[in-house]
DNA sequence: GGCTTTCCATACATAAAAGGTATGGCTTGC
DNA sequence: GCAAGCCATACCTTTTATGTATGGAAAGCC
């Protein structure tokens, strides 16, 4: 039984004859006269019986028939269905993305914008911090990630510069520190700090950590946070002050103050999507061609390399 | 996209290289890499990476592996299903039978048997009087019918003999006839009848006034009945008296004495079986083998001519 | 690092299948 | 009885599929 049988087949049925079924297909009656017969020997069962004025479908030929549309409407529709998939106008997309990053408006840009042009596709993003978005993408639970990397060059990953971040100091509305800003980093010496922990992007924690080893500064921790979300509210709240990425002061938090200081503007911390090289979907290209549009040319693509 | 590259491709699948579906599809490598190359083009998208090692899936890969995985499936269901209805082990039948040879024995022990044969079969029995058998039959809503027939020869139609049924009297058990039963139809001139009517069963009606025009009898009706079932609970409610096939007589019925009379059993009522000449339904000639069995040889069956 | 192995791709030849043409037999309708 | 329409068969051509031989590329192994 192939394809090619069944199309004949539901001519055949559907006009009546073998010769009429002919000239809607294009072929010459004895060509489909003997596919007939091979449908008919394949499947072990006569489908019709032959008269002079035509053929007349058997049980089992009209039972065929209801078949035969069906699987030829599936052809059809598996044929469309990839079509859409590799266009990317259908499919799935796993997007990891820091909290930190979600209100960035270049990134809302994004995330909408694909959304918006490809409605077919099932968008997820997934508030992930860069340790375990790292993990998953190679996994291949995540299809791209919006993270900190330490290099450009990733093992099996593509990445791509969005942008560079750098450091601020979060103080609490209510503190002395918001009435009189430090204008340096020697005025927090004594100061109360919220921290996080480096488990949870070990990337940024360890690239902060060297820029203060070389400014020899040493913060008075009192507290730690999960992730940068978490350390703003504890210090709304007053527990203490907070060094924090520029990306966290781009939507306003209510008992919050961002302070900018030249030494942790100095502080780069370069904002990185990255993505498995060997992921094919058309999805996640159609994702990585809006970046270009969003973010510029500005950044550098660099293919991945094992070792 | 045809039936012979998704077995294939299939194979390359869940061998995970070309090579090895070649060994296990019993075809040459060349072969297989040329038809997935043709199942590509044909889907204009890339199934696989190739790699030194094998293959790897695209996106659109997996998609039409597990669509492909359905097809096939779906393919060897409806050869299995045309296989059984091809044999008759599965399918509908539809049998017309007079509600009065429902309870013949011989009639049970068909559609018992064939019940029982045959339980992938749809077997539906229709309670109809011959006439509107024979025109069911005719237009094909009834695939079989146990009827009386004024000749075996049916236009469009086989037949085969079933029994051959006469007649006989049924009295009220509480009237003075069942007391002292009748010996003679003289006996019952002044008698009071229920009656049926022609357009029920046209045959059994002519037939059975052709008898009676030649014994010069002409039954006094009080009443009608539209079927034999009917007509016999108007008997037993004492309303008359009535003449109805011997058939009727087989199992009890309360109220009611059948009463054997001569010229009653003179008169001959065969009672046949009816199909289309045309009906190729295995169900239904596997019907006609039971009755064969059923009803022995004594039958004869008679090939339905036009005109 | 060269060697071997294991893939896939290509080129070409061969076998199989599908399609085309011509024709005949059968039924139907005039 | 004759023409028209339909299906089947025979035979030939074209297309498609398969097989064999071979080459190149990558991975694993001394």
């Amino acid at each position: 039984m192939e394809f090619r049988q069944l199309d004949y087949f539901v001519a055949v049925v559907e006009t009546g004859s073998i010769s009429a079924a002919s000239r809607r297909v294009h072929v010459a009656q004895p060509a489909l006269t003997r596919q007939m017969r091979l449908l008919e020997d394949d499947l072990d069962t006569r489908l019709f019986d032959r008269h002079a004025r035509g053929i007349r479908l058997t049980v089992a030929g009209r039972a065929l028939y209801e078949e035969a549309i069906q699987l030829l409407d599936a052809r059809a529709q598996i044929k469309a269905r990839l079509a859409a998939l590799g266009s990317g106008q259908v499919g799935k997309l796993c997007l990891g993305i820091t909290v930190t990053h979600l209100w960035v408006p270049d990134v809302a840009r994004l995330m909408g914008g694909y959304r918006q042009c490809y409605p077919g596709v099932a968008f997820e993003v997934f508030p992930l911090l860069s340790g375990p978005q790292l993990e998953r993408l190679r996994e291949g639970s995540l299809d791209a990630g919006i993270l900190y990397l330490d290099s450009a060059e990733q093992p099996g990953l593509e990445t791509r510069l969005l942008q560079h971040d750098h450091l601020m100091l979060a103080v609490p509305e209510a503190s002395p520190w918001s009435a009189a800003p430090p204008a340096s980093l020697d005025e927090l010496k004594e100061a109360d700090f919220v921290w996080g922990f480096r488990s949870a992007s070990p990337v940024y924690y360890d690239r902060m950590l060297a820029h203060f080893e070389r400014l020899s500064f040493s913060p008075r921790v009192v507290q730690y946070g999960a992730d940068n979300i978490t350390i703003l509210s504890m210090v709304a709240a007053g527990l203490g002050i907070a060094i924090v990425p520029s990306a966290s002061s781009a939507h306003p938090m209510p008992g919050i103050r961002f302070v900018h200081l030249p030494e942790l503007e100095a502080c780069d911390m370069p904002l990185w999507m990255a993505w498995r090289a060997s992921n094919d979907s058309p999805a996640l290209h159609n994702l990585v061609g809006l970046v270009e549009e969003v973010f510029g040319d500005g950044g550098v693509s660099s293919p991945g390399q094992a070792g």
